[in-house]
DNA sequence: AGCCAGGACAAGT
DNA sequence: ACTTGTCATGGC
């Protein structure tokens, strides 16, 4: 048994998109070009999901410090085994490009079809996420195909941009990003947006659950719904809340903002 | 029928 | 630098 870990909470927080519950406590999902299956609760040995799942860090510290928040302690409460995935960086930035204006089931369903069509087959009926050399090559028909609407044109510039600076063909794509933003003198979430298809909110979600840039704060319908009711901040003041944010949750933003997502949508 | 969903873009002030 | 209309899709 883990401490602060909870598989279930994780897979329903929002920020995977290819890890199901297939039965009561069991889990399977895709990454690292593999199928894994686990069940709630069981103990974690693999170094990849060690790393993955962020279990080397101790949560009990962060978690104390945002409890003197009183609406976090609450949100914390209701998920206390919420941690920040390190997701690959071509995934997050194909899953939250998909992710705009859409919905998470349908975010699901989207990523399994381009799965099933363009990524490599595993095992069992499980594809691997496509790569950005194949989407690269795509026609905006082929994805307009699958229904990704105008995502298709987002999903496919980026791919080629993705290419284009040499990431695909890095050991370690996200040290190098790291590096080239600081010597473009960008924040991470700048030079992410140099990338057609990602805002401030997509940049954001790439910068958390993938570079574990854990300051990062995306802003969604959601969060603007509950730092209006819960925090009384205008429900489109977009500056408002990242103030509010860097000033309160401070170095923790990210890992507080998951507490109250997960907090506002269990509701 | 209209609104909402882990929004971004382009054109217009 | 801020505001507005538009962009596909599907569930409710």
């Amino acid at each position: 048994m883990i401490k602060d870990f909870s598989l279930k909470e994780i897979v329903y927080s929002g920020e995977v998109f290819r890890w199901n519950e297939v039965s009561e406590n069991n889990f399977i999902g895709i990454c690292n070009h593999k199928v894994y299956r686990l069940r709630e609760g069981e103990d974690i040995v693999d170094p990849f999901l060690i790393s993955y799942f962020d279990l080397d860090t101790d949560y009990s510290k962060i978690k104390d410090e945002l409890k003197k928040d009183p609406v976090l302690n609450k949100a914390i409460n209701v998920c206390p085994g919420l941690r920040i995935v390190k997701q690959d960086l071509w995934e997050t930035i194909l899953s939250f490009i998909i992710s705009q204006n859409n919905n998470i089931p349908r975010i699901k369903k989207l990523i399994e079809s381009i799965s099933k069509e363009y990524g490599e087959f595993l095992e069992d009926g499980y594809y691997d996420i496509p790569d950005p050399n194949t989407l690269a090559k795509l026609d905006v028909k082929d994805l307009m195909d699958l229904k990704f609407g105008y995502r298709a044109e987002y999903i496919i510039e980026s791919a080629k941009r993705y290419i284009e600076l040499g990431y695909d063909k890095e050991i370690d794509p996200k040290l190098k990003f790291i590096n080239d933003a600081r010597d473009n003198n960008m924040t991470l979430i700048e030079y992410l947006m140099t990338f057609k298809g990602i805002g401030p909110k997509v940049a954001n979600c790439i910068a958390l659950f993938s570079l574990h840039d854990i300051k990062a704060f995306p802003i969604d319908t959601w969060v603007k719904k509950v730092m209006n009711t819960l925090y009384g901040i205008e429900i489109n003041d977009v500056k408002a809340m990242e103030n509010y944010a860097k000033n309160n949750f401070k170095e923790y933003s990210g890992i507080a903002q998951q507490y109250l997502f997960y907090y506002i949508r269990d509701k």
